[in-house]
RNA sequence: GGGUAGGUGGCAGAGCGGCUAUGCGCGGGACUGCAGAUCCCGUUUUAUUGGGGUUCGAAUCCCCACCUACCCUCCA
């Protein structure tokens, strides 16, 4: 398959042989807040991607970091009056609830940067000993003039990036743009020993740390949103190769485009966001993945809250065709093969998921279309569902216990069969309060959910 | 100022040299005890920011202009 490389700026080519082993990092959260919907594009693409690439015949390793410790969480934790792990337990719950009710389980592993202090340490010493970092008074600091390819993921000189910065002055820092890798502590921060005296790590250094022990010194692909370009995954790359002499760092840098609202980024300071949390109170987790997924992964998009409806509309037609076929058993065959392969084909390029999706559309208006479908046929249609459900994870299929569905139809049949429609339309009304929809045909009812 | 992406029908959003998606909305029809859902038909005959150019042929390639978002500070 072909995948954008923010490094190269092209699509390059990823080969796939049956059983290679890929390790794919992504930059997780910082625990300090609950995610917000723009989280959820960026892990939702992820979770599709790895999803493909398994499918594919690759043994996928997708390992995600999670920042519990960080500026950031250490107001939040003095804002609130408790302690910092307290922030961290909290939010990090919330990230994984989250993430399992979005139906995002693909990730093998979660590191949490505080579980590799030790490793983070050692990497900055081995940084300091190749000359490319120095001790000040309040920190030690990564020498971005001591790494010629520093600016090489963003596209920017060094001197372009000074040239437009923001950034304040600090007296202690050789260059503007030397980086943090070790924090020393402050009064009533937490803190962990190391040959700087006590002190915290940088952001950047805690995902090289982990990728190193966990990886080694390369490794496959590297995801993110785009603001993480720079400094984050730029800075990553100079510590890295920097204490590995190794390159690439990674194969393949995926970066996610951002998530608008009326065209301006989603986010916490702005206090534009939309929370997973609040939709899924509104739309089905299958309705805010497949919103997600009808757009380009890697372009910005403007929130709608039309493109759910939208989205809620198709999961349901998914739902209503998946809750038809359920019961014969799913077949393979060259023809569902065949749907399969066609329904995939565009994440060949470059995880068109749009396309895909309407691929999919087309499968579900021909599969509804027709009412009267050979067992095999449905086992097939049967078979397709569970794939696209393996990949994209949209087919929604809560279980009600066994024999309800039979319960309530025979006893709502009942009192049409006496024509008593009031009772009939009466549980109608309280199926649908309670999210179940009811369809009469001549073929008898049938519920759907 | 520099970097990276874009500007397509009422709306959302694909296609990236010829076959002019798809969804929503709107209008009509089929089916139904009624409703919803589903299905069919129409809305789509220059919809492709503007202006040049290349080509037999461009939304798709090239040039110019205008506009938008993101990044160059923490951020998915």
């Amino acid at each position: 398959m072909k995948i954008y490389d923010t490094l190269s700026l092209t699509l390059k080519e990823l080969e796939g042989n049956n059983g290679k082993k890929l390790k794919m990092f992504v930059c997780g959260p910082t625990v300090y807040d609950k995610p917000h919907l723009g989280h959820a594009k960026t892990n939702i693409f992820f979770d599709v991607l790895a999803k493909f690439l398994r499918f594919k015949g690759f043994r996928v390793f997708y390992l995600m970091n999670v920042t519990d410790i960080d500026d950031k969480i250490i107001s939040r934790a003095n804002e609130e009056g408790r302690g910092w792990n307290d922030v961290v337990n909290t939010y990090s719950s919330s990230f994984f609830e989250i993430m399992k009710r979005l139906r995002v389980d693909s990730i093998n592993y979660y590191a949490f940067a505080t579980d590799y202090i030790n490793e983070i340490i050692d990497q900055i010493s081995r940084l300091q000993h190749k000359g490319l970092a120095y001790e000040t008074n309040d920190g030690v600091y990564f020498s971005v003039r001591g790494f010629s390819d520093y600016g090489k993921l963003s596209h920017q000189s060094i001197d372009s990036l000074i040239s437009g910065a923001r950034i304040s002055i600090n007296e202690n820092k050789k260059d503007p743009l030397d980086f943090a890798l070790w924090k020393k502590r402050k009064p009533g921060e937490p803190y962990w020993d190391s040959p700087w005296g006590q002190g915290r790590p940088g952001w950047h250094i805690e995902d090289t740390a982990i990728t190193e022990s966990i990886f080694g010194p390369q490794y496959d692909i590297h995801g993110g949103g785009a603001d993480l370009i720079f400094p984050h995954h730029e800075s990553e790359i100079a510590q890295m190769e920097g204490v590995s002499g190794k390159v690439p760092m990674v194969n393949y840098w995926i970066h996610t485009g951002h998530l608008n609202v009326e065209n301006v980024k989603m986010s916490k300071s702005l206090k534009n966001f939309v929370s997973p949390e609040d939709l899924l109170k509104r739309f089905w987790p299958e309705a805010i993945r497949i919103y997600l997924l009808s757009m380009q992964y890697r372009n910005p998009a403007n929130y709608s809250e039309k493109g759910l409806i939208d989205g809620q509309i198709i999961a349901e037609k998914i739902s209503l065709l998946k809750h038809r076929v359920k019961k014969y058993e799913p077949s393979v065959s060259d023809n569902s093969i065949q749907i399969i392969n066609n329904i995939i084909s565009p994440l060949e390029n470059d995880m068109n998921t749009q396309e895909a999706l309407v691929l999919i559309n087309d499968f579900l208006k021909e599969s509804l279309s027709i009412r009267d479908k050979s067992d095999k046929i449905n086992g097939e249609i049967n078979y397709v569902l569970n794939t696209i459900d393996e990949i994209f994870g949209i087919v929604h299929d809560a279980p009600l216990p066994d024999g309800a569905v039979d319960l309530i139809l025979s006893a709502r049949n009942e009192a049409r069969k006496k024509g008593d429609f009031g009772t009939a339309d009466e549980i109608r009304k309280k199926l649908g309060e309670l999210g179940i929809r009811i369809e009469d045909s001549t073929e008898g009812s049938f519920l759907w959910w």
